[in-house]
Formats: C-alpha cells, structure tokens, sequence
DNA sequence: CAGAATCCGCAGCGATACTG
DNA sequence: CAGTATCGCTGCGGATTCTG
C-alpha cells in the first residue's frame, strides 16, 4: 500500500489507483469536505450562504475545500460575470452518488452515537480502575 | 453547526450529538483510521501484522487509531497476558457495520477513479488555458 | 460579493529510543 | 512483541489584508 515508486510497472497502475482514491477520500471526509457536500446535497449555494451553512469554517478553506472538489469532478461551478460576481456552488451527478453515500455512513455513525458514548464510558471507567 | 457552547440548553444536546458524531467520523475517515478498519475487514490481526499490512503506518499512529477505534467501541483488544505479549485486534459486530458502509464509500469512489482523473485533467487544462 | 495572497502559531506526525 | 516517551519539525488552518 506504499506510494513510493519502487515497485514493478505493472503493479505501479494500481497503487496509483489505490493512492489516488485515498487522496480523494480525504477530501471528501475530511472534516470540510464532508460539511460542505452535506450541505449541497440540500441544494445549490452562493459561496457566503454555504460559508454561513457551514459555520465555523473560514474563508479560505471553504474556497480550498471546494476547488479540490471541483477539481475531482464533485461540485459544480458557475460564475456569472457580472458586479458585483455571482457564483452558485452545485453537486454534480457523480457529487450527488457520494454525497448519498457518505450520507448513509453518517447517519449509520449518528444513530449509533448513544453506543459510541457507552462504549467510551466503560473503556474510560476501565482504564481509571486500572490506575487505581 | 458550532461547537462553541453558546447556545440554549434545549439544543445543546443536539450540537454534542453532532460534534460527537463528527469526532467519530474523523476517526473513522480519518487516514489510518480508514485503512485500519479495512485491514480488520479480511479478519482479526496482531499488532505488527497489522502494522505491515497497513504499510506507512508508524508504531505510534497505529497504535493511536487503534486506541480511538477501540474506545469508540469498532475495535476488540484481546490480549493474552503471556511472555511475549499476544494481542489480537478484530472488529466489533458495529465495527463491523460502519467497515461496510465505509467500504461502500471507498469502493463507489474507486470505481469512480477513471472520472475523476478526467475531470481533474479537464478542470488543469482549462486552468493553464486561463493562464495563457 | 467572491476570492487570492500573505503571515504565523501550534497541533500532529514521524523517527528514535526505551520498557515490560 | 506490544507498546510508551520524547523531540523536532512540517504543514494545516485561522486571521488579516487586498483585488476585481
């Protein structure tokens, strides 16, 4: 699962594969990525309605957030010309498959947080009752 | 969506739910935290099993996912009290659910790979093309 | 309004060495 | 073997300023 070159060049294909979509895993569930494509798959957005959507994120990294999913083909783009500018943020066909999937994780981990907390609890009790 | 504890004491139980259920996701998507899940996904491993099969890894970032995973209740620790130590990591049944759904995800973007790399070309190309 | 550019602090990572 | 402890450093991410 290495990214270096070192290997045989037919192998090479496919750890750039695998290194690829681990690279575009990131953006997707990275911590903005997810926020920003939750937030989309209600519908389109100006770029300050999604900054306050999606609050606590700055500027800059909703603007890098979504130029790497523009850039892997997730969101789309559309800027009116005009002044003062426009720009509408949009899933795309292949955005929206994600965003739906990603959503039915999240809403596995959601449901499941009550067991997440007992689980967190006994294993903190559990370690405390070591240190005594 | 804020974390800051500003807030009425009604909805404050709903934005710990939702920070909590955040601080999972980002254990789970996180890098490790994602090829770890898939690495016990094909079975129960030894530390160091583990470690070589999830190649980059280092000692102590694997054994820092494994404690979060553990902890939010994904991970079973076995460990024998032997010289030397034995200990088996293997997923909980919940575990178990989030590593398929999670699969889903990975395997929906892997396939997906091919088009995303043409976007990406496409969205470079115009780039440069502004450039010029 | 929508972003680009710049500066900067500190959390988090990796490498290394040590322990039971 | 399965970790813990320590340290140096990189780079993520926030704040601020500037442009079209």
């Amino acid at each position: 699962m290495s990214c270096d070159a070192e290997h045989d060049q037919l192998v090479a294909d496919v750890f750039a594969r695998a290194c690829t979509s681990r690279g575009v895993l990131e953006h997707v569930t990275g911590r903005w990525g997810t926020l920003a494509l939750a937030a989309l798959a209600e519908g389109p957005f100006r770029f300050n309605a999604l900054r306050r959507k999606v609050d606590g994120v700055s500027e800059k990294m909703l603007a890098q957030t979504l130029q790497a999913l523009e850039r892997d083909g997730f969101v789309h783009r559309e800027a009116e010309p005009t002044i003062p500018p426009r720009v509408e943020y949009s899933l795309t066909p292949l955005g929206a498959e994600v965003a739906g999937r990603l959503r039915e994780l999240i809403e596995l981990v959601e449901g499941r947080v009550p067991e997440v907390e007992a689980a967190r609890r006994a294993y903190d009790e559990a370690k405390s009752a070591v240190a005594r």
